[in-house]
RNA sequence: CGGGGUGUAGCGUAGCCCGGUUAUCGCGCCGCGUUUGGGACGCGGAGGUCGCAGGUUCGAAUCCUGCCACCCCGACCA
């Protein structure tokens, strides 16, 4: 098992089993790289595609599912217009197993049951929807399309990584077709907006919006927006993407439509995605030493509650001072979990908790209940303080709120430190060897320069942020006149 | 696919160079007892195709060959 979710100094092993184990596949495997999600990550997984598909829908967009399998075929219409598509997949050959004749007990492929034509397992779903949306378009009052799947998709990487890069992984996938390209822009650029909101809202994780160089771009995308968050370890992450298609898919399917002018035209289209990698994200950007710390608006349960005592008697008291918090605290719509399992101490119970990220930990013992108090810490600043029974659900309420807010403001304040203006290319060097994160720099705007720079040192473009004056300047590598500066760094 | 490294119980490991008792230790697991306001302690116990296959040898975790998997660095990355 990879140790490097990040090369920070921070072990994340220790607590990689609370959310997933990488998948043990049968020995000998071909595949590498996936992983299972245990039940507490995959809360956290939903809690995420929950928030993201009410925001989904509040901008216009359906669900709807398609196929698994793409024939090949259907690819390859794809690359005639679009070239340079990574070729790794997986692809299905045969249909059927057979016992092995020679081999007592074992099963092989039955060479007779080939297919005519393969199966390629999605990598993305372009082709295939494309392929339908065909069918679906025939005037611009069948228009747009907003669509979105939520899926699994294989890449057969090369190197894979926990949460990063698995070779399978959960994300969604957002298919539109438009009738203008105006429309379709909008569009693209109006997902990677939600994209950040959701990022800065939910994961308390700060981005910056931007777009895509060329050579960084998704082939077949004429414009690709993306949203870069910045990780504790100084390596920038690309959390999202959104893409404007052009017309090159509908020109690889031949999705034409009859405009307002009775004229016959291709569709405009757009694609947007996050993934599983969002909880890399998550983990990377607010975790410590003691485990993960989850914002509360993405956390499985705001509360936890961990009895202390002595004796049953005590316990029973206990349980029933419990009850009565947990009804208050689900009256509030603050979720909770009450651990009074008599096989753990509470010591080990308040590390369990602490792996796990859970906001707020409620203790209640024999002292509580003479005084009338509970024991109240929070996960972020691992401080404690006694609370009295009476003000324990709106100084609850107030803190879930106030430390949503404390963990973007703290990701907010690294990401300020960690990004850099330079000027010289020996400064940028510099920076990016010793310092790390954002270089933001002047650019001459061509590929060679790009290239040129990652060889020499590893960073990329990460993106051309959108917000942001524009100033010209010389480019820090060729000197060459630049109109703005761009973002440099690291990534994953 | 190139360069380097690793593979011993659920997890982490010692042993390998220099072959020789019943394969080491910690965590975890099971039982009993005492414990419980920050990862408890004592006693007892279970758990192993030493990655796989072949070879050398009286004898292989250890030496040799091949294969597989994983990790790191490149390449790659819709």
């Amino acid at each position: 098992m990879s140790k490097n979710l990040t090369s920070r100094s921070v072990d994340y092993s220790k607590w990689y089993n609370e959310l997933v184990v990488k998948a043990d596949l049968a020995e000998n495997s071909a595949v590498r790289g996936c992983m299972v999600i245990k039940p507490y990550g995959f809360a956290i997984w939903e809690k995420m595609q929950a928030e993201l598909d009410r925001m989904f829908k509040e901008t216009g967009h359906q669900n709807a599912y398609f196929p698994l399998f793409v024939p090949r075929s259907l690819f390859e219409a794809e690359e005639k217009n679009a070239e340079g598509f990574a070729k790794e997949c997986a692809i299905v050959t045969h249909y059927r197993l057979q016992n092995d004749p020679d081999n007592a007990g074992k099963l092989r492929v039955d060479p007779e049951a080939k297919l005519e034509e393969e199966l390629v397992i999605r990598p993305t779903s372009e082709a295939i929807i494309w392929n339908t949306y065909k069918g679906w378009i025939q005037s611009y009052r069948d228009l747009p399309i907003l669509i979105n799947q939520w899926a699994n998709v294989v890449r057969w990487e090369m190197r894979t990584r926990l949460f990063l890069r698995t070779a399978e992984f959960l994300w969604q996938e957002g298919h539109t077709a438009h009738a203008t390209k105006e429309e379709a822009m909008q569009e693209a650029e109006l997902m990677n907006n939600v994209y950040a909101e959701f990022a800065e809202k939910f994961m308390a994780m700060p981005v910056i919006k931007g777009i895509k160089t060329e050579s960084e771009r998704f082939a077949g995308a004429e414009e690709t927006f993306c949203i870069e968050a910045l990780m504790q370890d100084g390596k920038a992450l690309q959390a999202g993407t959104s893409h404007f298609l052009g017309q090159n898919f509908a020109k690889a399917f031949d999705v034409k439509f009859m405009n307002k002018e009775g004229k016959q035209d291709y569709v405009w289209a757009t694609s947007w995605g996050v993934s599983t990698r969002l909880m890399g994200a998550l983990i990377m950007t607010h975790s410590d030493d003691k485990g993960l710390v989850l914002p509360p608006n993405l956390a499985p349960y705001h509360v936890v509650i961990v009895p202390i005592y002595k004796s049953d008697e005590q316990l029973d008291e206990i349980n029933a001072a419990a009850e009565d918090l947990m009804i208050e605290l689900k009256a509030n719509n603050i979720s909770v979990k009450y651990d009074n399992r008599t096989t753990h101490r509470p010591g080990a119970k308040f590390a369990q908790y602490e792996l796990q990220g859970v906001p707020l930990r409620v203790a209640i013992g024999p002292k509580d209940l003479e005084n009338g108090t509970f024991e109240l810490a929070r996960r972020d600043t691992l401080t404690k303080e006694i609370i009295e029974k009476d003000k324990i659900i709106s100084k609850i309420s107030d803190l879930l709120t106030e430390m949503q807010d404390a963990l973007f403001q703290r990701a907010v304040e690294f990401r300020e430190t960690h990004t850099t203006e330079v000027d010289t290319f020996d400064e940028f060097k510099k920076v990016l060897e010793e310092k790390t994160g954002f270089i933001s720099a002047h650019w001459d705007g061509t590929a060679e320069t790009e290239d040129k720079i990652k060889e020499l040192t590893k960073a990329t473009i990460r993106c051309i942020p959108i917000y942001e004056s524009e100033k010209a300047g010389e480019c820090v590598y060729s000197g060459n006149p630049s109109k703005r500066r761009v973002l440099f760094a690291k990534a994953y």
